[in-house]
DNA sequence: TGTCTAATCTTGAATCGTTCCAGAAAAGGT
DNA sequence: ACCTTTTCTGGAACGATTCAAGATTAGACA
C-alpha cells in the first residue's frame, strides 16, 4: 500500500507536464495524507521556497480532475487531499481533533451502492464518514474525567 | 412521517424559549427540509418580515444543539438543516443539482458502525452520502446528449 | 400584573477557505 | 532554439459563517 510512486511517473503516467510544485505537492501528500491546503502549502514551500497558494490549489485540482488524488469535506474541516484513489475506501474522523485515518469499505468492493429507497436517484458512489473519538483524544477525555 | 409537530410544543418540550424566529424557522424547515440557511431565512422573512441573518444562524445552532434539528453537509455544499433527527437516515445528494433526499438506512438500526479497521478510534456515528443524479437531472442529461 | 435577569436578537465588522482575474513564466512538442 | 499552451504569480473578490457589543424580550418570580 504504502508503494510511494516516483511523483514523476505518476504525473507523466497520467498524461501531465512534470511541474516543480506538482512533484512537490505528491511528495507532501505521500508522507502526510488527508491533509489541508494549507499543510499542503507549508510542505511545499519548506522544500521549494516560495509557491503561490493559488498555485497549490490549481495543481490540487488538476491532480483530482484526472484522478491522481482524492479530495475529501468531512463536515467543518476545510477540504483534504490524499493520493489513494479508486479502491472506494471510507474515513474516521475525530470529533475532537479532526484526525482522519483510513477505513477499508467493510462490505466489499462496490458495496454501499445499495440504497434501501433511492427516490429515483441514479447512484453511482456512497461515501462513508465514521465520526467518533481517535486514540490520543480518547486517552485525553479520559485523563482529564 | 410527515407529522407537523406543533413548533411550540417541539420548543416547550426541549425546554428553550418560544421566540418567532424559532418557531418560523423550524415550520420553514417542516415545508422545505434540507434547505440552506438562504433559503431559510428568506422563508422565514416571507413569515416574519426583517429578521436577521444571524438570528437565524443563532436558531438554528440552538435547534441543532438540543436535537430537533440535524445540520448536514454535503461536500461542495452550504450546510443543510432538516428536522427529521434520532432515526440515523441518510441523504442521497444529486451531483447536478444538489437535491437532497432521505434514504433509510440500509442495514437495520444502528447499522453502520461496524468498519473493518478502526484504527483505536471510538465510533459513535456512520454517515453515509450517497452520490448520483437526481431523476429531474437524469432526464436532462438524456435529453441534451 | 409589574419587575428582573438571562436568553435572544440586531447591526456591523471580521474571518476563513476558496475562487476569479490578468499577466508573467515555463514545459515540452516541432 | 522557437512557439504554443499550460501553469504559476499576485492581488482582489466572494460566499458562508462567526465574532462582538449593545438593544430587546420571554418567562420566572414576587
Amino acid at each position: 500500500m504504502q508503494t510511494v510512486d516516483d511523483p514523476v511517473e505518476l504525473l507523466r503516467g497520467a498524461g501531465m507536464r512534470v511541474t516543480r510544485p506538482r512533484v512537490a505537492v505528491i511528495s507532501a501528500l505521500a508522507l502526510a495524507p488527508h491533509s489541508e491546503v494549507d499543510r499542503i502549502a507549508a510542505d511545499v514551500r519548506t522544500e521549494l521556497g516560495g509557491v503561490s497558494t493559488q498555485a497549490i490549489y490549481d495543481v490540487l485540482r488538476a491532480l483530482t480532475d484526472v484522478g491522481l488524488a482524492r479530495r475529501i469535506e468531512p463536515a467543518g474541516s476545510p477540504a483534504l487531499f490524499e493520493l489513494r484513489v479508486g479502491d472506494n475506501h471510507h474515513h474516521v474522523v475525530c470529533r475532537e481533533c479532526g484526525a482522519v485515518a483510513d477505513v477499508d469499505c467493510a462490505h466489499g468492493s462496490a458495496p454501499c451502492l445499495t440504497a434501501s429507497d433511492n427516490h429515483g436517484f441514479t447512484i453511482d458512489e456512497a461515501e462513508v464518514t465514521y465520526w467518533g473519538t481517535c486514540p490520543d483524544c480518547t486517552t485525553v477525555l479520559e485523563t482529564t474525567n
